[in-house]
RNA sequence: GGGGAGAUACCAAAGUGGCCAACUGGGGCAGACUGUAACUCUGCUGGCUUAUGCCUUCGUAGGUUCGAAUCCUGCUCUCCCCA
């Protein structure tokens, strides 16, 4: 993986650059759809790639290791020739599920147990197993096992669960430095910071993320319970320390205000659920603001889904229509919801890097977040 | 023509003397959702007003009772079975 840092904004630490990897090009600062076990729920890899113009998408180890099961992805020679995504794939290593699962779970310092959501079968991740699982997968990036702590979590045990994510990330680097990929193109580790709301820790946790010298940085643990703000501040101090010639990830940001404060602050890469879940839910995400689409006022609106949208589905539905479809639990208001919205954040994190490289990316920015957070 | 069952809030359906403004589900109206256990979850859903308050409601008209959606009588309507 290569990345190249083309622009740097003047009023913030807003920066536009490029990612190289062996299944091509991604322009930072760009949102990567979650795609959590192969696919970005209720759109396909053609809409994905024309309509949305996603330039990489994510995978999850947890769920992948599951089902299909890493011997069917190995077989078929990857998850890129399984789900017949030709760009770059990143994988999460099942460190949110350590979060997201927490009372099906067990953390030693080894690794951590699940108890497999769907048949309660016994799962055991390392630090050194997660790398294998996403080799096999054939991620493109791989993460880092990590824990991410709940973002109300106290000084101590944010620390102590800092440095045990700092120990695990010393055994992934080894492994994944003394391990090959199994399909002919490259792939790349990412290691994460920790450190919940506290600034010393992060500023620690990024020293020592730093110093693994690895080709891109991941912010872990925020957007998980911590006041919004909180969570801003410590992107902050971590962007403050991370190496400016190497891509930053916020992982699992956010909310296009989310997005845009953070790119504001030095963040390349983002994934989130919101497009996709909060979609399937009935709320829109538009340059004009948020539509909860389920809303009676929405009942008779007969123009267009987005009118300033940038895709097929914005066009040629009405809000009416998705009203209905969204309220009827037709499946097709998913498509469209999830579609519309993964095409309005990738449309917004292209503006937002336009903007960079004009050089009013503050102005726009500002701007832009007011429109964003309006209620429609 | 004979026999039987039933009418409860927008719909369906519990409740068969006081704990009933009335279970529950649907529908409706809002809200939530951030590296996806999520096409999910939460709240409200007679009126006034928001209170340990009042008023009006369980087909309809009366009655019994301290007290009725619940018991009795008349009426209206619906459904099922047999002719």
């Amino acid at each position: 993986m290569k990345f190249e840092l083309q622009h740097t904004d003047i009023n913030s630490k807003a920066r536009a650059g490029k990612v190289t990897t062996d299944h091509g090009e991604i322009q930072t600062p760009i949102f990567m759809p979650v795609g959590t076990v192969g696919s970005v729920k209720a759109v396909h890899q053609r809409e994905l790639k024309e309509d949305i113009s996603a330039q990489i998408i994510l995978g999850n180890t947890y769920h992948l290791n599951l089902r299909p099961g890493i011997g069917i992805l190995e077989q078929v020679g990857g998850l890129h020739k399984f789900n017949g995504w030709d760009k770059p794939i990143l994988t999460d290593s099942g460190g949110y599920q350590v979060f997201s699962l927490a009372q099906m779970r067990k953390l030693k310092e080894e690794g951590v147990t699940f108890r497999s959501h769907i048949d309660g079968s016994k799962l055991h991740f390392t630090p050194e197993n997660v790398v294998d699982i996403q080799r096999s997968i054939g991620a493109d990036i791989i993460m880092a096992l990590d824990e991410c702590p709940p973002g109300d979590s106290d000084y101590k045990y944010a620390k102590s669960s800092m440095e045990l994510t700092h120990r695990w990330l010393q055994r992934g680097v080894n492994h994944f430095k003394s391990t090959d990929p199994k399909y002919g193109y490259s792939q790349t580790f990412f290691p994460i910071v920790q450190g919940a709301g506290f600034r010393d820790l992060r500023k620690q946790s990024a020293e020592t993320i730093a110093s693994h010298n690895m080709e891109g940085n991941a912010i872990g643990g925020l957007a998980v319970g911590e006041p919004t703000e909180v969570m801003y501040e410590m992107t902050d101090v971590v962007t403050d320390i991370l190496p400016a010639d190497k891509p930053r990830y916020l992982m699992g940001v956010g909310t296009p205000a989310n997005i845009l404060e953070s790119i504001a602050l030095g963040v390349d890469m983002f994934d989130c659920v919101m497009p996709t879940r909060n979609g399937r839910n009935g709320m829109l995400f538009t340059s004009e603001g948020m539509i909860n689409i389920k809303n009676k006022r929405w009942a008779d609106d007969f123009t267009p889904v987005d009118p300033n949208g940038s895709c097929f589905v914005d066009h040629h539905y009405s809000r009416a229509y998705l009203r209905h479809l969204i309220i009827s639990k037709e499946m097709l208001g998913s498509q469209i919801a999830s579609i519309h919205n993964l095409a309005f954040y990738l449309w917004l994190v292209g503006e937002a890097r336009n903007h960079i490289i004009a050089g009013d990316f503050h102005q726009w920015k500002t701007m832009m977040v007011k429109k964003v957070t309006t209620r429609l």
